[in-house]
RNA sequence: GGUCGCGUAGCUCAGCUGGAUAGAGCAUCUGCCUUCUAAGCAGACGGUCACAGGUUCGAAUCCUGUCGCGAUCACCA
């Protein structure tokens, strides 16, 4: 039982005692800094039960309180405010359970928990990945991680995007002007040579869009007519006839970009527990629009296409299948989702993709349902904001983006610049370094773009770089290292921690009233799918470790008892630090 | 035009299931390294919470409208 209801018993008996009314709910909160207390009841809302003065009802149960419950230890009411000191014994409790919880924060995941999938990052093959692209795998990740300590079963996945007419085009171009350049024979990375070919194809589009016009035709239509354009799709068509030559192009340039992505995915410290192809699963959905054809679910227009009319439903007509039989997206995606309830027999999906599709994936849940899965109103869109840059959107094609490969390594020499100038690092290796500046680097990145809300969007500046000072991922594992240094200079083990007598100091009831707070954090970061509130969290925790750690000695403490308590209270701030981190999919180093 | 989202300090963001004088960081300025790592701490400066109404004892938070920004409304994905 919750301390708060705890003491809601304890008010709700005593008001029907004193004034006869029933009120159960009680508006609690943690009590503001600038006023004596650890934890606040707002009184003003049983003004509807019980017309008095606020402060005199506050003075009433406070009394009250002090009385009947030996963790309120004394009261003050400022107007409709009822401000509780708790007893040291309650510090003392309190502190003790959560250092020997060593799943403290967490739940226990097992064999019955709800089972989950997130899906994330899912690119297209004709390019590699950029900013907007990081934050996608950084929010699906975390938000795995999330759900994980949350005690759920959690796969993780991605459908790879890896046929339609933007890899062919990107196969029509390394044909014409590739000259046979691979990954191997031109150093290149090859999610990087692909993306090459796409922006030269492009180009090559364009210049003879250009000359089509100047010929007199108009530009819609030479959009449809230039020859480039009209290989590529002969080369899907191909491809969809399953053309040997066609086939093993693709299959060799594909393989190419999964090369490259997955040594970007690997510096980003993301996984996947399963892979889904489109051209394994874009055929799929055709059957159970069928059948939801003949149910009524859909119609067949004139021309063939099947639609869904969801006017009802405020939203407009959509098509689910064209008029020449082929899938279009939301078909895939009907099938898709079908198939990874049957694949993994999960109870809720978590779908990460850009805002820009709230439309499609609104429509995909309602279709879903109207097909009668039970599953489809545990199907989530998180939505996130798209990462504009000061010139607005980033275009693959026009080359005016942030590429995730390139941010990381700047943020990795931006960590070594920084930390060479501190030159704190005596006694590592180059080898034990490398890694240290690559854990800031990624540190800074990755707590950058989770501080924030994901539904909100991200203006991101390439001219000014990612801080490394303040609210940001290095400071964290800064406090994180100092810790680690006290902890190795204590020399003690993680043993039992007594503190029955403990005189506590406010700093150290302020850290204990921060640490109570993780479990509730994690558990509604996972309702609300966002690490922004496991990073805004773990910040407030840092500040206040930090001021005790500047203002109070730990192991210059008075007694030994003092050292000790200090001590363990570091460390399990320390832990706190390392498992908020780890759902943010950052490390912690032990120096830096 | 319809629908959806966003608008808080010069900048980047918290706070939004209504509660006390709206909080941080960056930037600017002041102090603090012979004491556990100064990527730090302590402090100053900085706000008509886009605007206007409404609900309420109480609104940055909820409702309505206006303005601004963005997304979306394809037999693209």
């Amino acid at each position: 039982m919750t301390l708060e209801t705890q003491l809601s018993k304890h008010i709700t008996t005593f008001l029907k005692n004193t004034h006869q009314v029933e009120v159960q709910d009680f508006d609690f909160q943690l009590t503001r800094k600038e006023f004596e207390g650890d934890l606040t009841l707002v009184v003003f809302p049983l003004l509807k039960h019980i017309k008095t003065n606020p402060v005199q009802l506050g003075e009433q149960i406070g009394e009250h309180l002090v009385k009947a419950s030996e963790t309120i230890s004394a009261f003050n009411v400022v107007k409709g405010f009822l401000n509780l000191s708790l007893s040291e014994t309650y510090f003392s409790k309190l502190i003790q359970d959560i250092h020997q919880d060593k799943n403290f924060g967490f739940k226990e995941v097992t064999p019955e928990s709800h089972k989950v999938m997130v899906e994330y990052s899912s690119p297209n093959t004709n390019k590699p990945l950029h900013l907007g692209h990081v934050r996608n795998n950084l929010l699906g990740f975390s938000v795995a991680e999330i759900q994980k300590a949350a005690g759920k079963q959690v796969y993780k996945t991605q459908i790879i995007n890896d046929r339609g007419i933007h890899i062919c085009k990107s196969m029509v171009a390394w044909q014409k002007f590739g000259d046979g350049e691979t990954p191997e024979n031109s150093g290149v990375k090859g999610d990087h040579l692909v993306g090459k070919y796409y922006v030269e194809f492009d180009k090559a589009y364009k210049a003879e869009i250009k000359e089509l016009v100047q010929q007199g035709t108009a530009e819609q239509q030479a959009k449809k007519q230039t020859p480039i354009f009209i290989e590529a799709q002969d080369m899907l068509k191909k491809w969809e006839a399953g053309d040997e030559e066609t086939v093993a192009l693709w299959s060799k340039m594909n393989n190419w970009v999964y090369e490259g992505f997955e040594k970007t995915y690997k510096e980003l410290g993301v996984d996947f527990d399963k892979n889904y192809y489109e051209s394994e699963t874009y055929l799929l959905g055709k059957d159970h629009i069928k059948e939801g054809l003949e149910r009524g679910v859909f119609y067949k227009k004139d021309d063939g296409s099947v639609w869904i009319d969801l006017s009802d439903e405020g939203l407009d007509e959509k098509i689910v299948l064209r008029s020449d039989g082929t899938a279009v997206y939301m078909t895939q995606d009907i099938g898709t989702a079908i198939q990874r309830i049957t694949d993994y027999d999960i109870d809720e999906m978590v779908y990460t993709v850009g805002n820009e599709q709230d439309y499609h994936f609104k429509v995909l849940f309602l279709i879903l349902k109207k097909l009668g899965f039970k599953w489809a109103d545990n199907l989530y869109h998180l939505s996130y904001g798209m990462v504009d840059l000061p010139s607005g959107k980033m275009k693959s094609r026009e080359g005016n983006v942030v590429d995730a490969d390139d941010l990381i390594d700047e943020m990795i020499e931006t960590a070594r610049t920084i930390s060479q100038e501190l030159g704190k690092l005596e006694g590592y290796d180059e080898a034990e370094k490398n890694q240290l500046y690559k854990m800031i680097g990624l540190g800074a990145l990755k707590y950058f773009i989770l501080k924030v809300d994901p539904k909100k969007r991200i203006l991101f500046d390439p001219k000014e770089s990612v801080d490394f000072q303040g609210n940001t991922g290095p400071f964290i594992q800064y406090t994180y290292a100092r810790i680690q240094s006290i902890l190795r200079k204590a020399n003690t083990e993680a043993d039992s921690l007594d503190v029955t007598n403990y005189n506590f100091d406010d700093k150290e009831k302020s850290l204990i009233k921060q640490l109570n707070e993780f479990p509730g954090i994690i558990q509604q970061a996972a309702d609300q799918y966002s690490p922004a509130l496991v990073a805004n969290y773990v910040y407030d925790l840092v500040k206040e470790f930090n001021s005790f750690y500047q203002n109070i000695s730990i192991l210059g403490a008075d007694d030994s008892n003092q050292i000790h308590f200090r001590v363990e209270l570091a460390r399990i701030v320390g832990e706190v630090i390392k498992k908020s981190f780890a759902v943010l999919g950052i490390e912690v180093p032990q120096r830096m």
